[in-house]
DNA sequence: CGCTATTTTGAAAGGGCTCAAGAGTAGTGG
DNA sequence: CCACTACTCTTGAGCCCTTTCAAAATAGCG
């Protein structure tokens, strides 16, 4: 497994003409396909960031490694999410498939003339900058203060989200990463995660859909989930009412 | 102090031609400029982002409230920074002074028209949404696994290269905000940042520059605040070993 | 079936948090 | 000039949640 995580091999990408694309899946859809394998990485933190990809399937996890080895996953990328818009020159974290999962890539030259030359492109390029950074915000959020049980809890409420978002009937969610996976990017250790959704268990919030596929969780309570995910919004209005709030309430 | 923390008065930006542009700062230099009293808010969370703001003069936070009184603060804006660039309907956070300050502000309609009328503007927007994104991934890391002194000492090294980089001889950087302000940003209560401070005057780190300001803090050792940030990156290449670190490492 | 990787569970330790009190620092007004 | 008040910051003690270290259980795969 280890021994297959190198980066794919950069495949000339030809400049051929995006002027017709409409919206961004069109700019990729005449690329090749690359194969990934579990494990492997699509580009490295602090590389060239040469080329723009889409993933086609599977999931990528997004990283970044600290001088001591911690890891900390900045976020995963599904299927029709594109990933190196929001970059300059290098890339600010590592990319690599975690089970089986296919990219189309162009070139960030062959991307940006696109953009620039389609005025149908640039306002989806700004509103996926838009989603991004939004995601990164409620991450922030969840990290700065949140705990360990409203962390798993926030984390399962967005992807059951986007289970229900993408027309899936029923409250089964897929969670293709390991429970290392999720502690580097809920910010706690694996050990906490598996408690954790242990504990959840024991609550009757969610279950194992299935014994065989451990990676597939039931949510038999979703409205305790947003309860316990610590997301519910007060009262936009009462945000109004005392501007510099402390970071607990006076009690 | 808190009577005076409504939001300013929105006042009516004129569609002006900003055609001649060559940077973004020139496109705030015709609007007036609005003073901000300490606390004041420019704008709240949730509010429909109808303006962006340049930061004229002092120090803004932004932040979050979340529904039980924690407040989370993202970032700190400073004199030349600019806000609201990539956001989409409505703020993501709230903004307001930290002391008194001054903005200028432009409607987001005549923003997009200008940046996409001009050449020179486009690549500027871009930079400055990378820069942002750059800031918050880190912002990410320092909060998923770093520890109260790393993450004292990542704060205090960002000051210190902006206050050098600001053309600053000697190594005192101004901290405008409050412990609390710091703790709220750094996932920490007052009390931790007031202790890891302490330490780190006890290890001769830092100094406050000069009791009649606590707001003063001179650098001492500054390699030494480096080595305690852990941003200290292994060599690039290492990254490349193993691929998919773990949490931590093998021991 | 047997090996390995992943996950779960247990017990102990630790870092940061909570609660509480004290020390500066400013501003106000007599 | 100093007392009074309000606010910020510092310091202390005990506790709790998460981590750490360790081992057992389970799943995956040849």
């Amino acid at each position: 497994m280890f021994l297959s995580s190198y980066a794919i091999n950069h495949q000339v990408a030809k400049a051929t003409p995006f002027a017709a694309a409409e919206n961004l899946h069109e700019l990729f859809s005449s690329q090749p396909r690359e194969h990934l394998e579990a494990s492997q990485a699509v580009f490295f933190e602090g590389d060239d960031a040469k080329h723009i990809f889409e993933v086609v399937e599977g999931t990528l996890r997004l990283f970044r490694i600290l001088s001591d080895g911690r890891r900390v996953i900045t976020g995963f990328l599904y299927a029709g999410d594109i990933v190196g818009v929001s970059l300059r020159n290098k890339y600010l974290y590592g990319a690599e498939a975690i089970g089986p999962a296919s990219v189309r890539r162009i070139s960030r030259k062959a991307f940006e003339e696109a953009v620039a030359d389609s005025d149908a492109l640039r306002p989806e390029v700004f509103s996926r900058i838009c989603d991004e950074m939004a995601a990164v915000q409620d991450q922030l959020v969840l990290l700065s203060s949140k705990t360990a049980e409203e962390r798993l809890c926030t984390f399962l409420l967005k992807h059951l989200q986007r289970s229900l978002a993408g027309g899936s009937p029923d409250a089964v969610i897929e969670l293709p990463m390991t429970r290392q996976d999720m502690a580097d990017h809920l910010g706690l250790t694996i050990e906490t995660v598996s408690r954790t959704i242990t504990k959840l268990i024991g609550k009757g919030v969610l279950k194992v859909a299935n014994p065989v596929a451990r990676h597939f969780i039931r949510i038999e309570k979703p409205a305790k989930l947003v309860q316990l995910s610590g997301d519910g919004r007060t009262n936009p209005l009462a945000l109004r009412v005392l501007p510099c709030h402390r970071g607990r309430l006076p009690h």
